[in-house]
DNA sequence: TTGGTTTACGAAAACGTGGTAGTGTTGAAA
DNA sequence: TTTCAACACTACCACGTTTTCGTAAACCAA
């Protein structure tokens, strides 16, 4: 087992100072021919290659970004995962993961774990409990220290830094629109609870959708599930009642809970109920009958947060203190990918 | 914008040394109480923390480990994901990602990139090319600096580390035997190209366990699928001459595929077709019908390739030079989870 | 020989931390 | 008065790099 070699060490065995070593590897013309490919040949058979911590200490720059999400095992968390390591890759960078597992405490703790130097930037979507709470003091913290975040999804007005979303409200319109252009009449939203930002801005856009199209806008048809299990049952009432003959779901799991039930209670998809889910993901594309969907490109927004968050890091290294705060929201255009579930 | 203090601001600060300040601010008796004291507010004041990189590189520790996986979109690899994560907060480590995309080149640099003293071990799935070219001189020259490793589910008998695998031949015995015990004769193997290391012991099971029971081993039966794209073409055909009643897929993409094909054709699953899939996802659990999966628990595959890394680094420390090789292979038991689309 | 330029390299600082060893002052015991 | 310990703090080194500045030797022209 031999340990990695230093400059150092290299010119201790070839008896120069360290500079010489360092400078020969740059290829330094400070350096004469004959030192400088000796050197070179010495380091090469040694496999030499600086030690990212000590580049680290001396640029100030880790060249690695943090993630902070909510969850991992969630298809488009993970596709936005996808799409910043590509772009983290492409320019040298390494990620870091952290799981907030949607709590508040976790989100803290990984973000100081992280803030303390080991990390260039941030790109995050909050917990719900953060965003349940509405304390932001964290990030705005890591801000005010001068390192760049990025938000995306599952974001807050209160914070003012580049964030990437989609435009929540439109896709849900556009979704609710297509119902009725099928003739829907009532058209149900099954969503999660209150203070998930993006929950509720889609419920926005399907009560526009409603009143813009001169439907009844009725509090009993849409349906908050705080978590899956008690999705079915629920569900199973209200479709006993007849009560709607489309569903809106905000996300996949909602929507194939929903199409188990239905089937199971005798109904058709799409002939009795239609039903459409936010979030294309595995689910959608695989259940019988597969699930017409609002894509919500997450690989594309991870790209795009991570060019957002080098392009700060690095504009910080020339204009270092001009802190130029013209933040952008980067709104990532959603389409609709109709599938069996609809007709 | 204040840029985070150091120790050496503070020092200045209050007109003390650097190595006061130090001390003081980890309770050394050194320092007469009232400086101490002043320190410590002070310090408190300004949200001191310790640079992390600092840290790294005089420890020659960085507290974070590296993991490469092949995918990040797919459901078994985040849960493992997931699992590491867990165990690396627990005990003070970060995670670093990097997908390999199953390429061999791309897991080559990227261990390059994180092998330069970035982190202190290896968490590792191997990518389909690597298995293909059995080129492995990139993973023993980490090991041989003395960073640890540790393999998980896609490992090779050419390295000599640490591994966590689950029984892959025995899971495929149970599974393809719990078909015949319900009567089933004529059962396919839905499989990926040789290569894979897993696939290779999955088809062993298979064969074995026909073997065992007196029916015929066919290789005409054994399907062996380049990309998921090819496989509902395959399939159709060979269920079109009815050539057999159970099929045994290596992952779950497969049997919804398989499952989807049938339908199309009028055949129905479980009556006339028996499906079983490796890996317990989230598609098996969600899809009409729900499929029967020999479970591959991949949080607890994470949990223990982390607890084990993270234990080599450790000890490490102490016996320094000692480099103790008695390798082990951990395990993960699996089981049977019955659904609707077997009988 | 002198003065000046070029060549080829080395010393040292800086990044931020923490441990060991050392230094100077005070007060009290011998 | 001397000696010695306790106290309170500072100096210095190491971790591995890069970079700025400095300088000795060699060379050239006058």
């Amino acid at each position: 087992m031999k340990r990695k070699i230093t400059l150092k060490q290299i010119a201790k065995e070839l008896d120069v100072s360290i500079s010489t070593v360092s400078k020969s590897l740059r290829n330094s013309l400070e350096i004469g021919e004959e030192t400088r490919l000796k050197v070179q040949a010495f380091a090469k058979f040694y496999n030499y290659k600086p030690n990212n911590i000590a580049l680290s200490l001396k640029n100030r720059k880790t060249k690695s970004i943090g993630i902070i999400i909510p969850e991992i095992v969630h298809y488009f968390f993970s596709t936005v995962i996808n799409g910043v390591e590509q772009v983290a890759n492409e320019y040298g960078y390494s990620v870091v993961i952290c799981v907030s597992d949607d709590s508040f405490d976790k989100e803290v703790l990984n973000m100081e774990m992280l803030a303390n130097g080991s990390i260039d930037g941030f790109i995050m979507s909050l917990s719900k409990e953060t965003q349940f709470k509405g304390d932001f003091h964290h990030i705005t913290e890591v801000i005010n220290q001068g390192m760049p975040v990025v938000m995306f999804d599952r974001v807050t007005n209160d914070i003012l830094c580049d964030k990437v979303i989609i435009d929540d409200k439109s896709a849900a319109y556009e979704a609710v629109q297509s119902l009725i252009d099928n003739g829907r009449k009532k058209i149900a939203l099954v969503t999660t609870v209150d203070y998930v930002s993006v929950g509720k801005l889609r419920t926005d856009g399907y009560e526009k959708a409603l009143l813009d199209n001169g439907l009844p806008f009725n509090e009993d048809l849409i349906i908050k599930i705080e978590d899956v299990d008690t999705c079915e049952i629920t569900i199973s009432q209200l479709l006993h009642d007849r009560a709607f003959d489309a569903v809106f779901a905000v996300n996949e799991l909602f929507a194939v809970t929903i199409i188990k039930t239905a089937n199971k209670m005798g109904l058709k998809v799409p002939e009795d109920l239609a039903v459409i889910a936010f979030t294309d993901g595995i689910i959608s594309k695989y259940s019988t009958p597969s699930i017409t969907t609002v894509s919500q490109n997450g690989e594309k927004m991870g790209n795009k947060a991570a060019k957002m968050l080098i392009e700060r890091i690095e504009a910080e290294e020339d204009d270092d203190e001009e802190h130029n705060e013209n933040y952008i929201t980067e709104v990532i255009e959603t389409h609709l990918i109709k599938r069996e579930s609809t007709d």
